[in-house]
DNA sequence: TACCAGAGGAG
DNA sequence: AAATCCTCTGGTA
């Protein structure tokens, strides 16, 4: 048993060698290919001249005539071998130049990457059963200056937890009277470095996590080791660590023995206020892990007190311990999509939803013998971002309160869809069949009924494999493998459910406009054939969204009556729909409130609120507003009482007046979506935080501003402060009652049929106090 | 008051 | 570096 890692190629010799990290049951192991030679296509409208004129070409080994699938045809091409990797982007340039070429092709595909496609090779095989050994580190650093500097300030410690149950704290500062058992005292910071790198490799790890070590842990600790002349090679070859660029930030690359940065991961899977490693934690466990202000760390250094350095210790401690632990909880999801893209998991790990989607068609591309097409031009992504289209239908929903819900929804929609009609770049008006009648082709295109498309075949590999999952699911009872199997089958909800977006994004390889707008208008035309059957049915149709149909029987206080004919509807519904279409009967809510489109409120037969859209799902939001809203919708949903969501309301505005309102309760969390100097119109959050920059902190795009409206200053804008710079109580009572917490109850009150001069007494009497 | 830029959610 | 649809806020004229 066995499971590849890594993969990546060297020169020896002025040859090229394929080189294959494993993991085998009796250790890490290489392993070399010298026999696969880096090769593209070329596209020309006369073979015999370009092949004899590419052959006469330095560096070129072998030009022969190959049979590939180009969109629905099989053509004919040349397949050019040539001797090294670098010589491809050389010779590619080359070759365009031909009178012949009409165009190279596969010639910006990675040579290692070009390995692991055709050799079908699957990463991450077996990973499981391996028992891999992990491990994460952290570092704590000396801060003068508000952001460290690596260039002058120093590494305090280093902490260091394994799978194996080591646990490790290296520092070099003497604290008299203080034993950890993870505590190691060392020399100086390069003995530290020194020591952290050989712990590495004498443990043996296998997968390396951190949390922002992309772009802080591992920087940091390449510039501080530099200082020192120590290297530092936790390479499996022995290599040092590489920071690559990716986009607009770094990627810190360990040879053999994957780097996996857990804080973009979390970024990505979560939608939180917050990603500290603290906030992640809490979240993921529900547990709180220690936190030190690490702006402080200095001072605490400097300071040396043993209690607070105990602590410190602990804290640092606790960070290794809490990176590891959320590694250990999200590695398998990164495995199984590494597998199914069937790409290594440093990058699988790092890649956008997109590029997931396009690795795996390449991969399907591959062994259909297809013609990769090439990655659109700048040029012709600007044109692409031009355009737009219709896409989905949103019901606008009848306001107020509404009792007895049901709610059905298609299944997979868009999935769905794909491989029901055959939707592809390569089956879009196709020659050898009729355009079909308005239902098949809303859009005026219609989708060969004769040759599965890439895109429909790669989407119906996911789902039937998905429903196998399932069912094994079903008749697992040993708990480790259920998880497993649940995994599995969420990596390949993730890709299947990406692949309409695919179809839309301009950088796609496989774009198409037209397909992404037929997938929308079909998704349209059968949720808008379910409401009509559901009027015609004698349901009233409260809402609905894309998929989704919210109804009840006006009137109707049987409850199993309302169920039992909302099943009968469905199973009608379905009797009319295509093999991987269907509508699912979904839920059932006693009572709800439809504000407007896309904000909602339902409450279940176990008394769980589900609200969607409303202030309360929102970041941008301070919690105290939030709070009174998740607490009204309670008052009126569950107890059906008004009054005690009025009294709810007061009682808030109260307290906010009394001046002793938690900060944390008024943060407001914002991110900045695009660089700083590129605003037309600054709000809140970019003015808090440019105020924030001239204290020293740095913002960047990407980052969330946690800011606070105080009572200094004359425009909300002007009043904002990053909240690590507001003292406890110095908050604009006001602005939390008038525009925080009123707009976010009255919308629901509104609802409900208070008049407007109602609402606005009960507004203004708040606000004024008039209680 | 009307409009726009900006943010973030739903599905 | 997935799309569109939609609501709402705060700034500006």
């Amino acid at each position: 048993m066995e499971t590849l890692l890594d993969i990546d190629y060297i020169i020896r010799d002025e040859k090229v060698v394929i080189r294959l990290f494993y993991k085998t049951e009796k250790g890490r192991e290489i392993r070399e290919v010298k026999d696969f030679e880096p090769y593209f296509y070329v596209i020309s409208d006369n073979l015999e001249e370009s092949k004899k004129e590419i052959e006469k070409l330095d560096n070129v080994k072998g030009v022969k005539v190959v049979r590939k699938v180009e969109v629905r045809e099989k053509i004919d091409v040349l397949k050019v071998a040539v001797k090294l990797p670098q010589n491809v982007p050389e010779l590619r340039e080359t070759i365009k130049g031909f009178e012949h070429t009409k165009e190279v092709r596969e010639a910006a595909i990675p040579f290692a990457e070009r390995y692991l496609i055709n050799s079908g090779i699957v990463p991450m095989e077996n990973a499981e059963h391996l028992k891999l050994r992990i491990a994460s580190f952290d570092l704590e650093v000396y801060n003068p200056g508000g952001e460290p500097r690596a260039g002058q300030d120093p590494i305090l410690m280093i902490s260091y937890a394994d799978s194996t149950g080591m646990r490790r704290v290296w520092t070099y500062r003497e604290t008299p009277g203080i034993k950890l058992d993870f505590l190691n005292i060392v020399k100086s910071e390069q003995e530290m470095i020194q020591r952290f790198i050989q712990t590495v490799k004498d443990q043996e790890i296998d997968i390396l996590c951190t949390y922002n070590g992309d772009n802080f842990d591992f920087p940091y600790l390449n510039e501080r080791a530099e200082r020192y002349k120590i290297d530092v090679r936790l390479g499996i070859d022995e290599s040092r660590v590489r920071l690559g660029r990716r986009g607009m930030n770094l990627g810190a690359k360990v040879r053999g023995r994957p780097h996996i940065d857990l804080y973009p991961i979390c970024r990505q899977i979560f939608n939180l206020s917050r990603y500290t490693l603290e906030d992640v934690y809490l979240e993921m466990f529900n547990e709180e892990k220690k936190d030190i202000n690490a702006s402080e760390m200095f001072s605490i250094w400097d300071t040396n007190d043993p209690e607070v350095m105990r602590e410190v210790f602990a804290y640092s401690m606790s960070d290794a311990i809490s990176a590891l632990r959320i590694g250990l909880a999200i590695l398998p999801l990164q495995y199984e999509i590494s597998r199914i893209t069937r790409v290594p998991i440093y990058k699988s790990s790092r890649s956008s939803s997109s590029q997931r989607v396009e690795d795996l068609l390449i991969r399907r591309a591959f062994k259909k013998n297809i013609l990769i097409p090439n990655k659109p031009s700048d040029r012709i992504v600007k044109e692409r971002q031009r355009s737009s289209y219709i896409g989905a239908y949103v019901v606008e929903p009848k306001k107020g309160i509404h009792d007895n819900i049901v709610l059905f929804d298609f299944r997979s929609l868009y999935p769905s869809i794909i491989i029901s009609h055959n939707i592809d770049p390569s089956t879009i008006d196709c020659s050898c069949c009729k355009k079909d009648d308005a239902f098949q082709s809303p859009t005026g295109h219609h989708f060969c009924k004769n040759t599965k498309g890439l895109i429909p075949e790669t989407v119906g590999g996911l789902v039937d494999r998905r429903i196998q999952v399932k069912e094994r699911l079903k008749k697992e009872d040993d708990p480790e493998k259920k998880r497993f199997l649940n995994v599995e089958q969420q990596a390949l909800k993730l890709l299947s459910n990406s692949m309409y977006g695919y179809f839309a994004f301009p950088r796609a390889i496989w774009y198409s406009r037209d397909c992404a707008e037929a997938i929308a208008a079909l998704g349209r035309q059968y949720i808008h054939n379910t409401i009509e059957a559901a009027e015609k049915h004698g349901f009233d149709v409260l809402y609905g969204d894309t998929d989704s149909v919210y109804i009840t029987i006006s009137g109707e206080k049987d409850v199993k009556r309302i169920i039992a004919e909302s099943k009968k509807f469905s199973s009608e519904i379905n009797r009319g729909l295509p093999g991987a279409m269907e509508l699912e009967f979904e839920g059932f809510y006693p009572r709800g409130i439809f504000i407007t489109k896309k904000r909602y409120a339902l409450m279940d037969e176990k008394g769980i609120l589900l609200v969607r859209g409303l202030e309360v799902r929102r970041r941008d939001w301070s919690n105290i507003a939030k709070e009174t809203q998740t607490r009204v919708l309670d008052a009126l949903l569950r107890d059906n009482d008004p009054d005690k969501a009025a009294e709810i309301v007061k009682a808030t505005i109260q307290r906010i007046k009394a001046g002793d309102v938690e900060l944390k309760e008024l943060v407001i969390h914002t991110q900045i979506t695009r660089g700083m100097n590129e605003y037309i119109q600054a709000g809140p959050h970019i003015i808090a935080a440019r105020k924030a920059i001239k204290k020293g902190r740095e913002f960047k795009q990407g980052d969330i501003v946690h800011y606070v409206v105080t009572t200094k200053g004359s425009s909300i804008s002007d009043r904002a402060r990053v909240v690590d710079f507001v003292g406890k109580g110095d908050y604009d009572a006001n602005y939390y009652i008038n525009n925080q917490v009123l707009p976010a109850v009255m919308r629901i009150l509104e609802a409900l049929g208070y008049s407007e001069d109602e609402l606005k007494g009960l507004g203004k009497q708040m606000t004024l106090g008039g209680l």
